[in-house]
DNA sequence: TCAACTTGTCTAATGAACTAGACAACTTAG
DNA sequence: CTAAGTTGTCTAGTTCATTAGACAAGTTGA
């Protein structure tokens, strides 16, 4: 288990006590250090471990709880209540739920909205269009066993999938859709991985509690002639994703 | 420029508003949106922006001045001071120093010490082996032009490469280490990516802020029998880095 | 039943985080 | 030079984070 420096260096973090030792327990948990069912070190343990007072381990606990990660009872003490991060696959040929099935029982992508928009610089670069380019614009959030795991923005351009956001609505996948549209195959052509704080929009929409890390997938899909169809930028939370390659 | 909700939801957050403006302005400039030399909003437009006060806004600006991000002048505004975030390529192939190779001047990588020891059960899995099996353990930093970019952990097979960590003091590359044990060729099995806040001794040795967002990639090197001979686990400092697949 | 150990709840005190307002000091454009 | 706009620095008050100690309430095994 990580070691906390806690009261010396707590106000230069601008990030509370409470919330890095409930970080640093919810590691040991996702990582698989620790079962769901087992049983947690008591609340005095911990917080000599950490270095913090009772309380400042008691709300930790209690926000975890709150988060459905830990279950904690009276008397008895606090047990492991969720299981292990999901593996979502990144490659040539990543495809969302052929790469989760298995993980979790049920799959569901939510569409959010589509909208026709001009392309950012990052986007325009991205497919190769000049800045300000016709795209068209989806936005979905992807559910497993009903919790959110990611949320992603796709930019297709317009003139080549004029009936990208049409068609979208009646298919549930993007590999269908692009097969409806005369794409038979298409391959990830680059990848950008990076991480940062979740904004008030992504909170709310992974139900994810204030202050959660994103893992941030950025990448541009080809076809096999190597012409940029659509450019996907997905965010994963940390604490339930991870994403191997 | 990413929005915080301010007031409302901070104490539930644990993660300080002045820290959380923080990482929304830092994120535009590693991110691209505003490059080196460019002017900030003003202390006023940022406090509007983020529905904070002014002296929240102030406390999260000395925070990335603090960092060497930006550089703020009495009368005149704050003024990006640092270059955008570097990318550490990952394939099949990676190779530390050909892959950064161009993006910074001076590369360097700094051995914190060698040690045998016997194999948790995660580092056995990696590599194949029964828990508690010896391997020799390597800790390093890895810095471009001075500056902390990762630390690194690696595992080898004490059995297969018994001179591994005498002979690492020589050579600065991992590559040429392999070469002079027999090992001619290898390649990445497989990567796994995740993130999370850096603890007390990450935030040491990579110079970082307290409350520090990771990435971690975690992978197997196998020879090309497909014979697991090292796994590493590497720490990214996410404002810094981003991993390109 | 009893003793030891667990979590739950209360009071109290200190310091940091945040807000609010005012004014000084500096820079720039007119 | 002047006016407008910028950052720097005070004071003051409220809320939250953290610590400390004490005791209640539930669980377990001897």
């Amino acid at each position: 288990m990580t070691k906390v420096t806690a009261t010396s260096d707590s106000h230069l973090s601008g990030v509370a006590i409470w919330r890095r030792i409930a970080d640093a327990v919810r590691l040991d948990i996702v990582g698989g250090k620790l079962a769901r069912g087992d049983k947690l070190a008591g609340e005095m343990e911990l917080a000599e471990r950490f270095g913090a007072n009772r309380h400042t381990v008691r709300r930790a606990l209690q926000a975890l709880a709150a988060e459905g990660v830990i279950r904690t009872e009276q008397g008895r003490g606090s047990f492991v209540d969720s299981a292990k991060r999901l593996s979502y696959p990144i490659g040539r040929r990543t495809r969302f739920s052929e790469g989760l099935a298995g993980q979790a029982s049920e799959l569901r992508r939510q569409v959010l909205g589509t909208r026709l928009e001009n392309a950012s610089a990052s986007v325009a670069a991205a497919l190769g269009l000049v800045s300000g380019a016709k795209v068209t614009r989806l936005d979905t959030v992807s559910l497993a066993d009903g919790r959110p795991i990611s949320r992603a923005t796709s930019w297709v351009v317009y003139r080549d999938f004029p009936d990208f956001a049409a068609r979208f609505a009646g298919e549930q996948s993007t590999t269908a859709v692009f097969a409806g549209l005369g794409v038979s195959d298409y391959v990830r052509a680059s990848t950008r991985i990076s991480a940062r704080h979740a904004d008030a929009e992504e909170t709310a929409l992974l139900k994810l509690a204030p202050g959660a890390i994103l893992l941030v997938s950025e990448g541009v899909d080809a076809d096999v002639n190597g012409r940029p169809i659509l450019y996907g930028l997905s965010r994963f939370p940390a604490d339930l994703m991870e994403l191997v390659v």
